[in-house]
DNA sequence: CCACATACATCGAATGTCGATGGGAGACCC
DNA sequence: GGGTCTCCCATCGACATTCGATGTATGTGG
C-alpha cells in the first residue's frame, strides 16, 4: 500500500533542492527522484515545478549549473551548491524549524489564550 | 527581544483558522491576536490574508458566520466551526503532520540516497 | 471632541505550484 | 535498422493564495 502523495507548500521546493544539492552536485531529475524516493513518494516533485525553481535558484546565485554526462550517458545539466547557496541553506532551515514549530503551539494548545 | 515574524507558507492558513475556531466561536480580529499571541508574534495574520481566507472557508461550508457584538461592544462577525469544518481540520492536520514528517526525512538525511 | 484601538472589507501585485505538452537522445531488443 | 523505453530538459497557461496598501465605521477614554 503505497500512501497518497501531498502537495508541495509553496516555498518548500527551494530548501528541498538546496539540501539535496548540499550531497553533492546532481541533475535536476535525480534530485526528484530522490526527493520521493526519501520521502516513500508522499512529495512528488513534478517537472514543471523543478526546472522554473532550479532556474530561480541559478538566478539568486545559490547555485551553479554545469553541462555533463550523467550516469547513464546522457547529456544533464549538474547543478552544485554555491557559498551563497549554502548560507542560504542555513537560513531556510533555520525559518522551517521557526515556522513548523510556531505552528506546533497552535495546534497542540488545548485552550484559547487568555 | 522579539523575534522576526516569518511568513505564511500558502495553505497553512486555513488550518490555523480551523484549528483555533475548534476552541470555540471567535470573531476574525481576535483570531489573527490569538495565533499570533500564541506563536509569539512568530507567525502575524494580516488583514490581508484573513479577511479572504474566512470568506473562503464560509463558502466551503467549513465555518458559519453571525453577526454579533464583540467583547468591547463594537459589531463583529463571529464564525463557528461545522460538523463538516470539523472534519476538514482533522483531514488538515493529518496532511499537515505527514509534510512535516517528509520534509524532517529529507532535511535530517545524511547522505544520499543509493 | 479628538485620538485610538477595534473590526470589517477590497484591491492589485507578486509569487509559486500544477498539469499538459513537446522534444531530443542514449539504450535495448528483435 | 527500426521501434520503443527511459531519461532529461524545457515552457506554457491556469490557478490559488499571500501581502501591503487603503478605506470605512464605531465605541471608548482622555
Amino acid at each position: 500500500m503505497t500512501k497518497t502523495p501531498i502537495d508541495l507548500l509553496q516555498g518548500t521546493l527551494d530548501l528541498l533542492i538546496l539540501k539535496t544539492l548540499s550531497w553533492g552536485p546532481a541533475h535536476g531529475y535525480s534530485i526528484a527522484r530522490w526527493i520521493e524516493q526519501l520521502t516513500g513518494q508522499v512529495l512528488q516533485v513534478g517537472e514543471g515545478s523543478l526546472y522554473p525553481a532550479l532556474h530561480r535558484l541559478e538566478e539568486r546565485g545559490w547555485v551553479e549549473a554545469e553541462w555533463r554526462r550523467s550516469e547513464n550517458n546522457r547529456r544533464a545539466k549538474f547543478y552544485r551548491l554555491t557559498t551563497l547557496g549554502r548560507s542560504q541553506l542555513r537560513a531556510e532551515a533555520v525559518m522551517w524549524e521557526r515556522f513548523v514549530d510556531a505552528m506546533a503551539k497552535v495546534l497542540r494548545a488545548s485552550e484559547q489564550p487568555a
